[in-house]
DNA sequence: GCCGTTTTCGGCCCGACTGTTTTCAGTCG
């Protein structure tokens, strides 16, 4: 049982324990646990067998004892008589919105209710509004809240919510009713995926921006709407939140509503032992406001170092020893991993260097698709052969950019690499991609992998575990040995860019920072715009907290050359 | 269930909004 099964576990006793109307403080203690183990850059099992469990903060004797029955025998009887207690369906419920543990306890105890289907036909039926703290409109707005469960699973792609978002922003601006105006919550985190966006804009007339929101492009539905906050649902379904405050209050409100709700936590944990109160309107010693102009001054008032918004997960992140020089999103110097028409790619290979260029790269490692990829239009040798000279003949025309010849190379299932030794061994990078077989066990899985990093010809493992957000998992890889093979053989991990990829995500870029393995940030760009995907990758890398050394493509070209040479 | 530079017991972050309530519980972030 890997270190994320286990905090799974502990997750999900979390939420259970709700139900059974725990202790507050006892359920987030399991919460809290998992989010240590989540964050933990070693394997649990070896920190168990070293009996030092104890020390990782937020585990104690209970959590140590309940680990070690997970990790020992693969199962915890606590876990499994909980499940028994509570129905699945229950559990489901929550994915309501408005509807939490304690209304799914009251309808399965008082109604026998089990499953979404059943509370929908008990609502119609009137059969809710009996209960204690129901009432008809709540019966209502169980209803619509199950519609919409049904029709959006509730989470969108980075790159669906932030242009969205971004609009809305200009959208209140143009308005003139706002002082400032920001982008809040787990979007401003460059979270992967998110429920919802949040805004935050500071002014002197709330109600009048709350005015300007609701008649803003795209808003199908106004959700609620208060003093300080109006909740709006978009056409495409999205929820989209605005908080209003005064000018003054700005930065107190916008570290608070930029979450996460752990480092909010952990804030007020720091602020309360210095005799501060930290809300979303100031940070307070007694009756008297410490000033804060911005959120440079909020964590400087509160002692620590600015923390960026792709940080605060509390993972360690207000503790100054550890703090890293986070790469910035200027940092990257050229790119790997990019298509062509040559294979699956919209763009000549011109088109993609200009673009490149334009953005101030100065080198581009195109790497477009081996034939076993049949359905991208794969190249065999002799069309690679082609590419080559192709890729010689326009690099005549730059002196302060080039473009390396490079390969996204098959793993077959064997483990080879697609193409033979003799091409391969012409090009100045290959990337090793599964892109079949994704069915395999995962310990041949694991093998093929580590088998083609040890190929002298493999330079770099693009996108290691294959998941799609929202649509497909990865699959089944052992990554703890992936990593340790890339260490060995020092070969890099690619942190593919793609929005709908993000793969290595940001906790499994950590541990390969941790292990010493070398990332590189790679767009996977099949159009010209696809290369602003670097984006995306940059601020998974910041969660990730990586730094400029850790990342292959923010070093100049030579020596790039000499680290793949090497 | 975790934690401790006043503590091994008694705390544990804080507030807005909603819907149900005559003072509050639940949900959300």
């Amino acid at each position: 049982m890997n270190n994320g099964q286990i905090a799974q576990v502990l997750d999900s006793i979390g939420e259970l324990l709700e139900f059974k109307d725990e202790n507050p403080f006892k359920v987030r203690a399991y919460h809290n646990a998992a989010r240590a183990i989540e964050s933990l850059t070693v394997d649990l099992a070896d920190v168990c067998r070293d009996k030092k469990l104890g020390d990782i903060p937020g585990i104690g004797k209970a959590m140590e004892e309940k680990i070690t029955e997970l990790i020992t025998t693969g199962k915890l009887g606590f876990y499994e008589e909980l499940r028994k207690e509570i129905p699945e369906g229950v559990v489901a419920m929550v994915s309501i919105p408005s509807f939490g543990p304690k209304k799914a306890r009251v309808v399965w105890k008082e109604l026998g209710i089990t499953t979404i289907a059943d509370l929908r036909k008990a609502c119609q039926e009137n059969k809710l509004s009996g209960l204690k703290g129901f009432g008809e409109k709540t019966q209502q707005k169980i209803l619509k809240g199950i519609e919409f469960h049904e029709q959006h699973v509730g989470q969108y792609l980075l790159n669906d919510a932030m242009p969205v978002a971004k609009s809305l922003i200009a959208w209140l601006e143009a308005s003139k009713t706002v002082h400032r105006v920001s982008i809040a919550g787990s979007l401003r985190r460059w979270k992967e995926t998110v429920r919802d966006i949040d805004l935050l804009a500071s002014a002197t007339d709330a109600a009048k921006v709350m005015d300007v929101f609701v008649k803003a492009p795209g808003v199908a539905e106004v959700i609620g709407r208060g003093d300080t906050k109006t909740s709006v649902r978009l056409a495409s379904g999205m929820q989209v939140d605005l908080r209003v405050v005064t000018d003054p209050q700005f930065p107190y409100a916008l570290a608070y509503f930029t979450g996460s709700k752990e480092h909010n936590v952990a804030i007020r944990q720091v602020a309360q032992k210095q005799g501060l109160k930290v809300n979303e309107y100031g940070i307070t010693r007694g009756s008297t406001l410490i000033e804060c102009k911005d959120e440079v001054e909020f964590y400087k008032a509160l002692g620590l170092p600015y923390v960026p918004p792709e940080m605060r997960e509390n993972t360690g992140e207000l503790d100054p020893k550890k703090f890293p020089q986070l790469i910035d999103y200027k940092s990257l110097k050229g790119v790997f991993h990019t298509h062509s028409t040559w294979s699956d790619g919209t763009a000549e290979i011109e088109a993609m260097a200009e673009k490149a260029r334009s953005m101030g790269l100065r080198y581009m490692g195109l790497s477009d698709h081996s034939k076993a990829a049949a359905y991208a239009n794969g190249m065999d040798e002799a069309r690679l052969a082609k590419q080559m000279k192709e890729i010689d003949r326009l690099n005549k025309k730059w002196k302060d950019f080039r473009i390396l010849k490079g390969l996204e190379c098959d793993i077959l299932p064997s483990g080879d690499l697609d193409l033979s030794p003799d091409i391969l061994g012409q090009l100045e990078f290959v990337i090793g991609s599964i892109h079949s077989r994704f069915d395999m066990p995962e310990k041949e899985m694991t093998e093929r992998v580590c088998k083609a990093i040890a190929n002298e010809h493999f330079d770099i493992l693009g996108h290691a575990t294959g998941r799609l957000l929202l649509s497909r998992e990865g699959y089944k890889l052992d990554l703890g040995r992936v990593l340790e093979a890339a260490k060995q053989h020092r070969k890099i991990v690619e942190l593919n860019a793609y929005p709908n990829r993000l793969d290595l995500d940001w906790i499994h870029c950590r541990r390969a920072k941790d292990l010493g393995v070398m990332m590189s940030i790679n767009p996977d760009a099949h159009s010209t715009s696809d290369l602003e995907n670097i984006e995306y990758g940059i601020a998974t890398a910041r969660r990730a907290w990586l730094e400029e050394k850790d990342v292959l493509n923010t070093r100049d070209l030579d020596e790039v050359l000499e680290i793949l040479n090497g």
